[in-house]
DNA sequence: GATCTTATTCGTACGTGATACGAACAGAGT
DNA sequence: ACTCTGTTCGTATCACGTACGAATAAGATC
């Protein structure tokens, strides 16, 4: 009784295109984004969209049935700029897919909201055509459907998760010199932690890193998790192309 | 000015334990652990949890400052099932590592909320035990520090957008199952699409996956889910383990 | 045991967000 | 000029997080 008109995406659904319009969906979910990227994605709102737009709230009601449509919207613009050029894929399917993992990543990374705010993400034009280059990037090592998919699936999740960890790691990193005194109270715990002797492992590693200047600690540079990400995927790509005896 | 008393994570605050609080911040927690599996994880509101405890809403902010501390609460907690009985961390470090790999897995999948709402996460006792943990279970390899915690962080990179991606999946099928009509919309969609002629790689496995009875899409069910984890794991220790003259 | 202190509980109020509803406005066809 | 209905948006409702301060009661002091 309740969700009758609700049924699919928005990409199902017809945008509004009788009469005249003032805007498009793409102009809303380019303010959308912008207003992510600038303030956060907690200052996406219906309401500053629209004032983004010079309309009134509930205008924007006339182009998308709600807010989670808006976020599918701005997913599936990232995605667009996830796009590799199309010499990559022509290279063999290690470098291509390589590629496509680097660029996905720095895309992610540079909309830190797109991984934490993913409510079942809806499966949009830019998707298909993400996915297309995927499949276009695995087509030269001559594995069937099945396999292929699983190929692509799996270097995915490496990306994801790296992007995740990433993203959180930098923005930790961000507070952090925000607020140093949080830093503080942080190592200061851990280190009382360390000291029930619970810790053999952590307490070594500590004490390790206690000459060098380094904070003993999991690199927090964009540049140094870069380099680690790069060599995650290469030891993945090796592995993949064994167990699926490609060259 | 705004924040004063906001400093660092409730780990560091401590805990109500003068007089004779009725409550405790464990309760709390799986209050609203308990909300959020049985309702899911945008029912857990702080007055579902306080009336979860037979107490009034603002009761909770004695024990707690805010929302986020209660959500650090609960992520912790699941950290705690994430730990792998001893005897797992005694093996080689490869049976190690997938040992803690496949239980975090688990468990994330298990909290399908945890990984979509992870706000800079915190760093919790739990959170040292399972570091602890990976430590323990690459202390076999023989590697240096930095390469050690580079081994868990790709590990779990994998660890993570898998469950990520599993999740997004399962969730999708779950709600695909309820409500049939949003299928046929995407399909049909997404055939309409691949007409355009702009998909040549997406139109041959679709056109390959009509035969037989697959819906030719990626596997759908939690145990082929699950399969494709581990033959992804596999690999990735494999090529780890080559990159790193590991045996 | 009566009284006091303050730890602990919680009712009320405010600000914000999403969005249902329906009124106001305007462009196109007659 | 008039009507139809596509398009815009003001108002109202409900849910949420939480600031503030009042109400309550546990334990210390006498």
């Amino acid at each position: 009784m309740a969700t009758e008109h609700d049924h699919g995406t928005i990409w199902t659904l017809p945008a509004p295109a009788g009469r005249k319009p003032r805007y498009t969906r793409e102009q809303i979910a380019d303010a959308a984004l912008r207003i992510a990227d600038q303030e956060g994605f907690d200052a996406v709102t219906m309401k500053r969209i629209a004032a983004e737009l010079g309309a009134g709230t509930m205008t924007l009601y006339y182009y998308v049935r709600n807010k989670t449509d808006v976020v599918a919207l701005m997913q599936d613009a990232i995605l667009a700029e996830a796009l590799v050029p199309g010499e990559d894929l022509r290279q063999s399917w290690r470098d291509a897919m390589a590629a496509i993992a680097r660029r996905s990543r720095q895309v992610l990374m540079a909309h830190p909201w797109s991984l934490s705010s993913l409510n079942e993400a809806q499966f949009g034009p830019n998707a298909m055509r993400h996915f297309e280059q995927s499949l276009a990037a695995a087509a030269s090592t001559g594995l069937a459907a099945p396999a292929r998919l699983e190929l692509i699936a799996v270097v995915d999740d490496y990306v994801a998760g790296n992007a995740l960890h990433a993203i959180e790691a930098l923005t930790r990193a961000k507070l952090a010199e925000a607020d140093p005194d949080m830093v503080a109270a942080a190592v200061s715990y851990g280190i009382a932690q360390l000291e029930s002797g619970d810790f053999p492992q952590l307490s070594a590693i500590y004490a390790e890193g206690a000459g060098s200047e380094e904070p003993a600690g999991p690199p927090m540079t964009e540049t140094a998790l870069t380099d680690q990400f790069e060599r995650g995927l290469l030891a993945l790509l090796d592995g993949l192309a064994a167990r699926l005896r490609l060259s």
